[in-house]
DNA sequence: CAGTGGTCTAGACCACGGG
DNA sequence: CCGTGGTCTAGACCACTGG
């Protein structure tokens, strides 16, 4: 039934995904776990690994003893803050098209608050990036960041920044992320910003990212600032309780 | 070595973290883990379940064929936002002491938002509960909770709402909070929560949280508004790839 | 009581990293 | 190459829900 490459938890994982996207199962209730493990041929933890991995993402509620369940409330997060996901991705989950603009590309010297952040010499230069991301033709975020070049191997041009950095830095930069640390600040747009994202008068406060990006060694390689436009691109989060 | 309950996986985590807060791994490198499986008992699977806990934490990092380290940089996560903490120990993880004040508690008319958000008749009243929280004796956070009284089984005295609201529901309404889902908004704080949160003038722009509440059926139960003083307490979150 | 999800085990094999 | 974490299996028993 399946191959071995992706991992089998992931393939049922999919396959249940779009199941519940068929609306294959009218009463809400998804089938006992035994029974998916018999009509997909694979062991009951292969099931319950996939099946985690939808309750943690929002998709299904899990009941001891009562069984498994689509999770209508979940459908109202379109993009799970967990998760690092290209902007222009999000514009998307939200209903939108979107449109990438490179506004601009330059060196500059560090700024005294990343040298510690960023782990560079005072006197390095790091490399700019600034882009506008629009939902339907209408900006929707602003984003600023910034790279060490002593990280980027490759050769490249401004055009092979128009894409996501999430792409940028495995191809030139032989590493890849493995998370960020984001902190979320909200900003009284100042003028430059109400002007970047046409903002109406109506809307003053916008929801900041001040994100921080590691390899897997542990080790900060990029720092990026992003501005969004909240009211159009929802910041929803599913909130648990752990032990 | 351990007990049957709480759960294996959670007495092992507790161990591990116990171990790296007591700096027992100089190294920054934590023991394989089939010598961790032998060395407490249980098996490895066990031992993978509390690490890749411990990982979604941020607390380690793990990488195949080179073995699983302390992540210094997880440290600077105070709060996860994706689990629900009782705002008093939010503040604690901050390094505060915490107060909470009961501002105001009574019986309103819905407001026609909450209707079709809390599944309540539009003529039905609901509790709202105000209360105040002050880190080392400076407000930071400003809260408004809306429970439909019909969920409430047992009488109750306002005392009994100074605690968490996650304590007061579980108790008197006989259902427990399965999850969470938030929305993270940027405001600009009005008069009277610059009064209430006692704003200086450089702070103007909030982060607040508009969370609704679900039992383990599915079904919202509360509403709530929270306004944060984010410069005091960071709101940092681990974003990661998935697949 | 039967059926469901929750926990745990022992063992196998694979994929990757570093010496 | 060896040692590491990553994936998967088959089976056992427990805890809870609901009729």
């Amino acid at each position: 039934m399946f191959k071995r490459s992706p991992s089998l938890v992931q393939q049922v994982k999919a396959h249940l995904k779009r199941r519940i996207a068929n609306a294959e199962f009218e009463s809400g209730r998804i089938p006992p776990e035994s029974d998916l493990a018999d009509e997909l041929g694979v062991s009951r933890n292969t099931i319950r690994d996939a099946l985690s991995q939808l309750e943690t993402e929002g998709v299904i509620i899990r009941r001891q003893g009562a069984g498994t369940f689509i999770n209508q409330a979940g459908l109202m997060v379109k993009t799970r803050l967990e998760e690092i996901v290209p902007y222009e991705q999000m514009i998307r989950d939200h209903g939108f098209s979107p449109t990438v603009q490179l506004v601009d590309v330059r060196e500059e010297k560090v700024d005294p608050d990343l040298v510690s952040e960023l782990n560079v010499a005072a006197d390095e230069k790091l490399l700019v990036v600034q882009k506008l991301f629009l939902a339907d033709e209408k900006p929707v975020i602003f984003s600023r960041t910034f790279v060490p070049p002593r990280i980027i191997t490759l050769d490249f041009t401004s055009d092979d920044l128009h894409g996501p950095i999430y792409e940028f830095v495995p191809n030139y930069c032989q590493q890849e992320f493995a998370y960020y640390v984001t902190e979320i600040v909200p900003v009284v747009a100042p003028a430059w910003l109400v002007d970047r994202l046409a903002l109406p008068p109506a809307v003053t406060a916008l929801i900041s990212f001040e994100e921080v990006g590691f390899n897997q060694a542990g080790e900060p390689i990029i720092k990026a600032y992003s501005y969004f436009r909240s009211d159009l691109l929802r910041l929803r989060l599913i909130r648990r309780n752990v032990g």
